[in-house]
Parts: structure tokens; C-alpha cells; sequence
DNA sequence: AACTATTAATAATC
DNA sequence: TGATTATTAATAGTT
């Protein structure tokens, strides 16, 4: 159909080949749009040119999605249930080793204890008895450690205390031996200033400098 | 094309219909071929008739789903995703309610527990103390249960040992008066028989009786 | 992109 | 159904 027949092999001018690819979708196109009018068919089309542009038709009321889902389930072939599959696989497997491990953690927890026989309870409750002990050894491993921490804690306190009183002691005196010193010369300045203001801590961050 | 013209609308007379669909069906996949093969296009062509029959067409070199691959990626639109993205939601809930299950299972088979404080630690020791009490209640009844057994089967034993034992004397005592009453009579008889002919278990089955 | 000579597709018919 | 044929539709090559 056209001035001279054509053979049925790749066009190598590129050119010439993009125009019959564009000639050809649209009738190929309107056909498709036309099966699916006139004989109530259902037509699904995807063309991808040799540049990769992509063309679809797809009949009215209608989806790709749903042709290519009736696809599958009338052909038998899988599209993407491969994928599906693996999945779904995956999931099995998974909800296999959640199952097993629910049963361990009820069987510790001392739930559904009757189906199992005497030889089944032993493991268990030596888990049972490992897991104790491991959770006192911990415990009493905080416990030490919190001693410990108290009791150095104690000391630092303790040591504190004793510095802060000797420098109080130490202060009060400078500063009497600076009351006798400055008492004829500054006898008002002396006597206003509380006591509080005459003395400053020497290391004011002992316990976070450790 | 034809003899005479005809509107683009559905096909009423179904014998029609059905013709018209086969001859054009033959028309569009051949088309579909022509044009991926002077054009070097990737096509994918599928159609179902009214009746649900399918037909389809696929480029050489490629394949459906390759080219639905393509459609995804290249189109940007989703045919199957939507569902992998569910089943994969799936997957992740479950992986998460297996990790969750593990780190417990661990801690209470006192497992790492560094990463927990004395507080966290109390719940799962109280958790291993009741799986503990279950356990050794289980095994205590089951005990209890075997011991039970163990002396009906003794008290068993001992009635049949006292019923074989006095079967055996009434029997003797039964064989020595025949064999005094048949002593004149059959005298040979009686003395060519060995004992443990003489006697047989009136109740055989008790045990199962019970 | 529009035109047109020609081929291809197909509607009606057998 | 399947083949035939008159007619329309598609399109190859041209402008």
C-alpha cells in the first residue's frame, strides 16, 4: 500500500525508518483502537521505537495493569508473579522463624508447657536457670559498680569537706591579719563587707576535673 | 476498506463480530510485526475477544515482561509494583517483630544485657523467675503423676502376685484331691503330667482391664 | 507535513 | 467456517 511494494526488513535509513515507525504507529494505533470498538475487544499495545520512545493504547475501560493481570491468570504465563513469589517466599520463611521463636518465648515464659514431654523441659529450664544467672551476675555486677561509685564518691566528700574547712580556717585568718593590718587606715571599708564576700573557692570543679 | 464503508461502533450481530474481530486481529498482529521489523520497535500486542480468548503478539528478541520492564522504568508508571511494595511493607513489619523477639529470646537467655539498665532489668528477671516456677510445676506434676502410676501398677503387681499365689495353692490343693480321687483309677496318667500344665490364669488381662 | 499512486486490508458476499 | 471480490484504508515515495 504505497507507491511500490516494500519487503519486510529493517529500513537502514534512519530517517526513513522514523518516518514509516511514525506512519505505521498511528495506523497501528487506530487499528487497535478500532478492534477494541468494533468487536468489544479488550487490546493492550506498548511499542517502543529504536530510540526508545515509548508508545501505548490500551482499550477504553480498561488498564494495563488489569489486561496484564488477566493475562496471567488466563494464560498461565507469570509476568511479575516470579517476584511475587520470591516474596511471598521470603515471607513464609520469615513467619516460620517468628513462629518457632514465639514458641521458644512462650516455653521460657512457662506458657504452653503441657505439649511437651519431661526430656523437652530440661533444656528449658536450664536456659531458664543460665538466663537467671546471667541476669543477678549483671545485676550484682551494677550493684558493685554503683558501690564503688558511692563509695569513691564518699571520699571525694569527704575530702572536700576537709579542704574547704582548712581554707575557711585559713581564710578567717588572712583576713583578720588583714582587718589588724588595714584597721587604722580603712576601719569603715573592712567592717561593711560580709564575710561571705572575702572568700573564694580555690578549685571550684574537683569533682569534674577526676 | 471493504465493500462499502462502516462506522467505527460496536459490532451488534455476534456471528459478525466474531469475523470481523478474527480478520482484523490477523491484520493488527501482522502489522505489529511489520512494524517492528522495518523499525526496529519493540512491540507487545495482547488482545482478548469478547469471549475472553487471548492473542498476543511480542517482537522477536524480547518479551513481555521484559518489555513491561521497560514500560516501568522508562514510563515511570507502575503495572505491579503497587503490590511488592505491600508484600515488601510485609516483609519489613515481620523482620521487625523477629528482631524485637530475638533481642528479648537473648536477654532472657542473659544474653547481651550491657545495653540494658537495673531498671530494664528487673522486668526480664521476674519474666525467667515465673518461666522458672512454670517449668519446675510442670516437671513437679508430672512427677507426681509418674509416682501416682508407679504405685498403682506396684499395688497392681502385688494383688496379682497374691492372686497367682493362691490360685497356685488352690490349684495344687485341687490336683492333689483328683489326684487322690483319680489316684485308683488313672494313677498313670496324672504323674506323667508336669505342674505347670495343670494351672492356667483365670484373669490373663487385668492390667488392660483397667 | 501534505500529496497521491499504489498496495494492503477487509466488508460483504458466496 | 473458508475463499472471493469489490471497496476502502493505509502508506511508500514524492513534493
Amino acid at each position: 500500500m504505497g507507491r511500490g511494494k516494500i519487503e519486510i526488513k529493517r529500513i537502514e535509513n534512519p530517517t526513513n525508518r522514523q518516518v514509516t515507525f511514525s506512519k505505521r504507529r498511528h495506523g497501528i494505533i487506530k487499528k487497535a483502537r478500532e478492534i477494541s470498538v468494533l468487536c468489544d475487544a479488550q487490546v493492550s499495545l506498548v511499542i517502543f521505537s529504536s530510540l526508545g520512545r515509548i508508545s501505548e493504547f490500551c482499550s477504553p475501560a480498561t488498564s494495563l495493569p488489569k489486561i496484564l493481570e488477566k493475562y496471567q491468570t488466563n494464560s498461565g504465563k507469570k509476568l511479575w508473579d516470579a517476584k511475587h513469589e520470591n516474596l511471598s517466599m521470603e515471607i513464609d520463611r520469615i513467619k516460620k522463624e517468628n513462629d518457632n521463636m514465639q514458641i521458644e518465648l512462650r516455653h521460657l515464659k512457662g506458657e504452653d508447657l503441657n505439649s511437651l514431654s519431661p526430656k523437652e523441659l530440661i533444656p528449658i529450664e536450664d536456659a531458664l536457670e543460665n538466663g537467671l544467672i546471667g541476669v543477678r551476675d549483671k545485676q550484682s555486677e551494677i550493684m558493685k559498680m554503683m558501690k564503688k561509685k558511692g563509695r569513691l564518691i564518699e571520699e571525694e566528700n569527704q575530702k572536700l569537706t576537709y579542704m574547704l574547712h582548712h581554707q575557711q580556717l585559713a581564710m578567717e585568718g588572712n583576713v583578720r591579719e588583714l582587718e589588724q593590718d588595714y584597721q587604722q587606715k580603712n576601719r569603715e571599708y573592712a567592717s561593711q563587707m560580709p564575710i561571705s564576700f572575702r572568700v573564694q573557692p580555690i578549685q571550684p570543679n574537683l569533682q569534674e576535673a577526676k
